[in-house]
DNA sequence: GAGTGGTCTAGACCACGCT
DNA sequence: GCGTGGTCTAGACCACTCT
């Protein structure tokens, strides 16, 4: 991976998982620990190697793979901790409820959603679908719906839907064993990680179904949030699209 | 500003606008250069000192500037380019559509709303209002009602409260002065730099005036954004109360 | 005390923009 | 050709965690 006269040649490249000369090496290493973990060769919640380890496999100086591990790290993607290592970022609850959950109560609280399923079946995909998964011809999907409360009362009807290919047995034997946070058992059941995530809000009137399972009037004002997630490698792995009571509750974002 | 042994004693400290001992020290050099940019020291848009040369004013080494400087750029406060140096962050039209307006096409096209004011005020502000903007007791506030047009229909209704002491003339002489782009003209003519912002969204009924505004039903869902600016020392500056018409249209959230 | 990440320095060379 | 930021290295010491 060396490319520079800046130094004497001495280790040939060992780790070459990662195409050499594709830009700088702390980029190279960032990409290459990037695929290792999808490979599975470093699991969620693991530790990875010390920063000296990883300088010799990658054949860089230990200040490049610091330059990669703080870019991953400002990525949420590993955790470091002095005196400890840096580990492979999972999906706790508490990751959840502060990354992964922006709707927060309007008195700043934040609380995890409750859930209930309403049903679960597999079945082709809508066209719709297979478009925002990036689906293959003939791919099905597993489609999921439930309700979620907030301060003990329904406040978000929710629909997801993912490749089936990706989760054979999501839901089996019984939709009831599906737990609340999915991003959870997708990473330990599946091995799929969910990185990153697009979200389009817009305000649309309760329908119908809407309406009976929050107890709103049908045309009531709710926030509709529509999400993408994507795994390490940018891959759409789940549509998500919550329909949200905001009474009470808002979803909060920051600008910079 | 020196501290360690790790190097031989040179110079005396002469920066000394920061704290010494103050946490590591390329925090307080990034403390000191946002101190000097809120002192107008150094102004939007104009180039900063090169790495050396603030390396010698803070008593650093080049790369604990770098350190500092590289966060900077990632909170978008100043602008690098090689080359050419560091700029300090303007509020240009392309920032404001693409980092202070996350409002969208629902085919994906950024475009900045253009606007119609409907009224421009300065009164005593309301308990809300005080506690939002962090208001001193009696302190006055300008108050700005306007309607945006996005794909050439109304499409947003707007309230901007700011501080009547930070901005004394605003909208004077005619209200019909005020820019589309506000940000632009606290910066310029106020030097009042809007550096972040938090955003709360709901989903609300269109009241009377809002319905008649934009050309919907009294009742049509709408998308509060409920925005508080804040400046490089994250001084509240700005409240912003909107109400979007989200038929073609959508808020666009990143969450990692 | 050993091992880890966190901070800081010093110096090299590269890539870019200008004049 | 000069000055700028961008990359990379090497090595020092500090702070923290665990045994």
């Amino acid at each position: 991976m060396r490319r520079r006269s800046n130094v004497a040649e001495t280790a040939p490249d060992i780790a070459t998982l990662t195409r050499p000369g594709a830009g700088p090496l702390y980029a190279q290493v960032h990409a290459g620990i990037i695929q290792r973990i999808v490979a599975g060769v470093w699991k969620p919640g693991k530790l990875l190697p010390s920063e000296g380890r990883l300088a010799e496999e990658f054949g860089v100086s230990q200040g490049t793979v610091r330059k990669a591990l703080d870019a991953l790290a400002a990525e949420n993607l590993v955790l470091r901790q002095q005196g400890k290592g840096t580990f492979v970022a999972a999906h706790t609850p508490e990751r959840a409820l502060f990354h992964f959950f922006k709707i927060i109560g309007d008195d700043g609280s934040h609380q995890l959603p409750t859930g209930r399923i309403l049903s679960c079946a597999r079945r082709r995909p809508s066209q719709e679908e297979t478009q925002k998964l990036a689906l293959a011809p003939g791919a099905k999907v597993i489609h999921i719906q439930r309700v979620r409360d907030l301060a003990g009362r329904p406040a978000i009807v929710e629909k997801v839907v993912v490749p089936a290919r990706l989760f054979p047995d999501l839901g089996q034997p019984s939709p009831d064993t599906l737990p609340n946070t999915l991003y959870k058992l997708y990473e330990e059941k599946y091995g799929v990680t969910v990185a990153q995530a697009i979200e389009r809000l817009r305000a649309v009137a309760a329908r119908k179904n809407e309406a009976a399972l929050l107890n709103v009037p049908v045309g009531a004002p709710l926030l509709e949030v529509e999400r993408i997630a994507l795994t390490l490698d940018r891959t759409p792995v789940e549509w998500r699209v919550s329909h949200c009571d905001t009474r009470g509750h808002h979803y909060l974002a920051t600008v910079v």
